[in-house]
Parts: C-alpha cells; structure tokens; sequence
DNA sequence: TCTCATGTATGAGAATTATTCATTTATAAA
DNA sequence: TTTATAAATGAATAATTCTCATACATGAGA
C-alpha cells in the first residue's frame, strides 16, 4: 500500500534528480530511500524506475506516482497548517444558539468585535431548536445559548452579560402617549404586539399581565422587530421590549417608552455553555465582548 | 506530521463509533491505536476527541481531520487500484513513431485491434520527429518505431513486421498504361510525386532512379497519400507506393500498377523498440498484431 | 449503591520496521 | 584505463510500533 512516504521519496527525485540528493533533503540515507522504494515495488510487482546509466528514469507507473504525489503532497502540508491553527487557537467555530428574540440586533453588537478579534473563528448562528435552546447546548448542536431565561442545570453554567428594562412602547399619537408609567388594567383596551413564541415566555404576560389578572384586547404577532415598531408607530397597536431596543428607533420613529407598573421589569440576558467548556478561549472571549458591549448600548434618550 | 494511519484510524472511529471497534477493523489492538493518536495528539498539541462517558465526541480539529480523511483516504485507495492495474500490465500508454508516410493506414489496422485488446493502454502515434525517429526512440519520446529503413545500433531491435513491393502507379490515361514492367528511363518524362521528405529517404530515387542516373521530368510533393493518387488518377503525374497501398484504391480510382524495374523493389516494414525493453508486453503484442496484419492487406487486383 | 460490562489511557516489554554502514555493481567522464 | 558518481543490497543496528496487562471512567442493572 502506498504511503505518504513513498509519494515524498518520489517527489524529492524529481526536485533533485537524483536518490542520493532526495536522501540529502530528506535526512536519510540513499541507502534507505533504495530500501523503502524497493520494497514497495516489490509489494506491488512494479518497477517505479530503471537506471538509465547512472540516473534514474521513471516508468510510466513511477511518472503516475510522481504526479499524485505532487498533487497530494500540498494537500496534507495544508492539513499541518490548519491543525497548527487549530493547536494556537486560531482556528474554530461557535454555534451560537439565541431564546431571546430582540437579541438579534444586541448580538450583532458583539460577533462583529468578535470576527474582527479572532478571524479564524466562524459564528453560526441558530434560532430556531426542535427541543428547545438547553438541548441543542447538551447536544452540541451549539457552544453558546443567549436566554433571557437559564435554566439551573449542573453541566450548564449561565454568565448573566447585562442588565435591561422591559418597556411598553406606543405611538406619539396613542392616547397613552405621555405616560411615565402604566398599570396592566390600562392596557385592556391595546392591542399587543409580541413576537409568535408561547406566551409562557413572553414577560409582559407573566410578570405583568396575568398577576394582575388582566389581559389586551387582542393579542398580535409579529416576526420583525422593525415591522412590530413601525405597526407601534403607526398607532396599530403597543409592543413590550427592552429599553435600549426600544431607544435605537426613538429619534426615527414617533414612539414613547412608558415603564410597566411602579418599578418596572428588570431582567438579564444570560449566555449559557457547557461547563466543560469554562477554559475554552472562544467561549470567554465572546463572553468578554458581549458583557463590554452593555456599555455601547443607548441608555437614554 | 499526519501520515495516512491517523487519517485511516479517524475515519474507522466515525464508522464503528468506538477505537475499539475500530482497532478491529485496521486489525490492530485498541491500544496501538490509541498511542498512535495520543503521539499525534501530543507533537500536534491538539485534542482530537473528548471521551464523553464511554464514547468519543470529536473536537473541532478531529472533524476537521475526518473530513480531509474521508476526502484523502479514497484517492490512496485508487492511486492503489491503478498502481495494480499497472503491475498487471493492463495500464500504460504506447508512443508510436512513424517514419514511413503511406504506413498510416496501414497502422490504423493494427491499432483497432490493440485498442480492442489492451483496454487501459493509450497509444499516441507522432509523425514528425526534430532529430528523427532514432533520436525520438532514443530520448524515450516514442516507444515503438515503424520504419522501412532500419539502422543498426546496439540498444535499438527492429524486427519486420511485413514484407512489402514498392511499385510505381500511373494513370490509366497514361501513355504508360497497361505496362507490367517499367525501366528508369522510362520516368524521364514524367512527373513524380512523392511525400514531402528528403531524396535520400525516397527508394524510388535511391534504388531505382539515380543507379540509373535518370531523374524525372519534375519532383512535386504532396502531403496526403488520398490527394497523391487523384492527381495520378487524373493524369497529373506518377508515383511510387507499397502494392498494398496502391491496391486499395485501386476499385475506385483509374490507376494501374507498374514493377519497377525486372525484378521490382521488395522492401520490408520495421518496428523498432528499446533492446531493454524486449520483455515488454504492450510492445510484444504490438507487434504481434502488425505482423498478423499483413495478411489482412490486399494481394491482388 | 454496589457490581458488571464496556470503553479509553498508559507503561513496559516484545515484535516489527526503518535506517545505517559497508560493499558491490554499473556507468560516465577524465 | 582509472576515477568518480550513483544505485542496489545484505547484515547489523536503531527506532518505531504494537501488544499485553492493567488502571481508570462511566453507564446499566441488580
């Protein structure tokens, strides 16, 4: 069987014309590369050349075996350099799993640093898991899970990366326009407009509506977050969403944030990983990123 | 460095799903395989899987590396298949030179069948040669030479293949016409034509014409053995070809075949090939389908 | 929670393979 | 011829790969 032995003796026959001068770049004896040519055209029944007085003149199998192994030669170099890479850690990908939908934008914010940072380093993100965010991480369909709400699990840490406030946005022009804040009941007569997930998940319900036992006129959902603010906008209905979201279209759109209830919704946005995973460089260095881009955020208007 | 065995053990780990299993199918122990990675592992400075309980989960690099064997491992295994092929001397390729401008179809006689009967065997057929066809065997530019003309050297066989007449062809509207025998001076006022190469290769110049020292009326050459004999259909000159030749044409064309001279010229072709070469098997069966060939050719009228 | 079964990792010694050294053979050049 | 250069080869040695025995880790089942 050929190896990658025999396909570097030829090559360096062909570079330096001779046995002798391939031991010479190889570091190994004429004698050794005759041994190991030998003994394959003995295993194979074939001669690989004929010496043509004192120079060797390769057979029509030997010119064969020359080109593939100038052909596949470069191809394992390659291998070396890119497992080289993968040794200094330049070198990898991070599945990025997000339960958190006005993250989108907040998660640009940090993958575009991060790209910039470590450029061997692929960012693929995924949104939508068939059983859920906390599987797709035990899995390892994904390295990293952004929730706005973790799950207590051994074999997954949670990093809390910053703090947000959930508003209620409405149109300049609805007659909620003004308010500093509200109570669930004022809201009996709005339209909501959320994202299409379960309302199990949607705070605005949880936190806010269903204690208070109080429910919106009618319930809409919407995919976009641009669409949802210019329906907002347009006085078609009113949306719940963090603050600094809501902040990034305040100057272009005629919307006014009001604060839900006495103190307002405070959460987290978590990131998630594997605990195995805390030395991995990727992991931390997103996490770095994604805690400093809090800062880059508006935070008022 | 990565050599095949890491790339062979990988890929027999994703489809047995254990070393162990793995081990078993490269018939080597669970161990050897091991340590093989382990050192890989260790020169590399990589980990190229985790053991996640009793199973092993491959890292970023030994996917990586499982994709490049699955990509690597069949080309080994055809370079194998073909390096097989060659041993049995089903692959290779013949240079055929030619130095003998009307044995072109009698060559395209030969090849039919050689094609038919070596079917991994190329042959290319080259008619010009910068320092002749000697030169072009001798330089391993062509394997086989096909010649009337031999010469006598050390490391060069040549063997006849079959034994041909040359004779002279006129038109039927020729004065010359109906003739069995003719005698150089009865070319003085003719026109020859001939293949465009040098007097001292043509025999009806070497042999017949100047021992005489008689010339023709006018030496015009042309390229095609087709166009050579409509123009001598057509009256416009005379020429000299082998028998066999002539006799195929002779149904569809107004010509009439003449000896030259009492006994006419009787010469042989040759097949010329490298002395060391003798055992070879594509150029024996060569060989022996050109010489078989003779008697496919036509006798008579 | 304690076996039991299954799978990987590892050290030490055995087995195998690769490499070198010393020669031989062949050939081109001086 | 002689000399120099290059490949092939046999025997001895060096290096490596492989196996054995065993430790370690984990999941399944009693």
């Amino acid at each position: 069987m050929i190896e990658k032995i025999h396909l570097s003796i030829l090559r360096e026959i062909a570079r330096g014309g001779s046995l002798t001068a391939a031991a010479g770049s190889l570091n190994l004896t004429q004698s050794a590369l005759s041994h190991t040519m030998k003994k394959l055209e003995r295993q194979c029944n074939i001669n690989l050349w004929l010496k043509d007085g004192r120079n060797i003149r390769l057979t029509e199998a030997g010119s064969y075996l020359l080109e593939q192994a100038n052909r596949l030669l470069p191809q394992f170099e390659r291998i070396d350099d890119t497992l080289r890479q993968f040794a200094d850690n330049e070198k990898g990908s991070l599945g990025v799993g997000m339960e958190c939908h006005p993250c989108y934008q907040w998660l640009l914010k940090v993958v575009q640093p991060f790209l910039a940072q470590s450029p061997g380093v692929d960012i693929d993100v995924k949104q939508r898991f068939q059983f859920g965010g906390m599987a797709a991480l035990f899995n390892y369909d994904i390295d990293l899970l952004i929730t706005p709400d973790p799950i207590n699990k051994e074999s997954i840490v949670f990093e809390p990366v910053f703090p947000y406030e959930l508003v209620l946005v409405v149109s300049q022009h609805s007659k909620l326009n003004g308010l500093s804040q509200i109570t669930p009941a004022q809201l009996s007569d709005q339209v909501l407009l959320t994202y299409p997930v379960e309302t199990a998940r949607l705070d605005i319900f949880q936190q806010f509506l269903l204690p208070a036992q109080c429910m919106p006129k009618l319930h809409k959902t919407l995919e976009a977050t641009d669409i949802i603010l210019q329906m907002v906008a347009a006085n078609r209905g009113v949306a719940a969403m963090p603050k600094w979201l809501a902040l990034e279209y305040a100057n272009s759109l005629p919307i006014h944030l009001i604060r839900l209830g006495n103190s307002g919704i405070h959460k987290h946005i978590y990131v998630g990983y594997r605990k195995q995973e805390k030395l991995n460089k990727h992991i931390q260095t997103f996490i770095t990123l994604a805690k400093s881009s809090g800062a880059a955020l508006p935070a008022e208007v």
